[in-house]
DNA sequence: CTTGCACTTGAGAATAGTTATCATATAAGA
DNA sequence: TCTTATATGATAACTATTCTCAAGTGCAAG
């Protein structure tokens, strides 16, 4: 239950909070940014403010509920935190994103940092690329 | 010569440029961001707009002379593009950046790209962690 | 050399994304 | 139920960056 979540992380039980984690849950992995996860919700008939999502987003992060990606340009991206580590490759036509996990990669940086002084903490792999899904490839053709 | 890289670039010459080519040659390496480049041309006496800096970091970047790095936190980070591709890892107290380049990593990643349906143009791998540096650890106890 | 003009420049306004402020409202332990 | 530390929404403020525009300048053609 998410109302656990938030008494866990120190957080009182509050409705935006509970239909930001539902949105987030709903999303299914989706990457939403702030103003999306704001519009979402007005256009569900909640009431609720824009400070109020990033301050909520904020909070969870720093509790690891969800996880923010900056990617490239502007605005940043949040996920719920379900499960292990994964990196993204983004799309840079149409934005799409999938994620995976490489054990590999993974030992090889823990080595990298480890040979160069650093006691290592956290890491953002991200690759950019042109998918191949139809809707993406049509789009490219027209324009 | 650096006139010529900017006349490679369809750019003309001009000294705003070429002292900021200058300046990001001096720093052999290190990431400036704008600010720090203008801050550091009006302290050597030179006559230069910080929105001028900007477009021509912009420039740079898209002629391939410089890379644009955005770490974490606000501002994006410059280096002049001198030899092969490398990533980062970067201290989470005192901000050093150290580069690394390794080999297994970079096929590792064309490879699970390959395997997900993308063609692969781009990537950003960044590790945070502490660093030994002396002077940062004594940073680290004192507070 | 001059000259013409497209490209540049610097200052400041404008924008985008995010965070801070503050008066009001509310969760939840006593 | 009371109390009070927290949370909320509206809006102002802030930061990094880009845009606008009038004035200036590199440089190719004469």
């Amino acid at each position: 239950m998410e109302s656990q979540d938030l008494r866990n992380a120190g957080l009182k039980v509050t409705a935006p909070r509970l239909k930001m984690l539902e949105l987030l849950e709903k999303a299914e992995g989706r990457h939403l940014t702030a103003e999306a996860i704001y519009r979402l919700l007005l256009d569900a008939g909640e009431e609720i403010g824009l400070a109020t999502v990033y301050r909520a987003l904020t909070q969870f992060e720093a509790a690891g509920l969800v996880t923010r990606h900056h990617f490239e340009g502007g605005q940043a991206v949040f996920e719920l935190e379900r499960g292990p580590h994964h990196d993204h490759i983004v799309c840079i036509h149409c934005g799409r994103v999938e994620e995976f996990y490489d054990e590999v990669i993974e030992k090889r940086q823990r080595s990298i940092a480890e040979k160069l002084g650093f006691n290592m903490r956290d890491h953002t792999l991200t690759l950019y690329g042109e998918c191949n899904a139809p809707s993406c490839m049509n789009k490219r053709i027209k324009s």
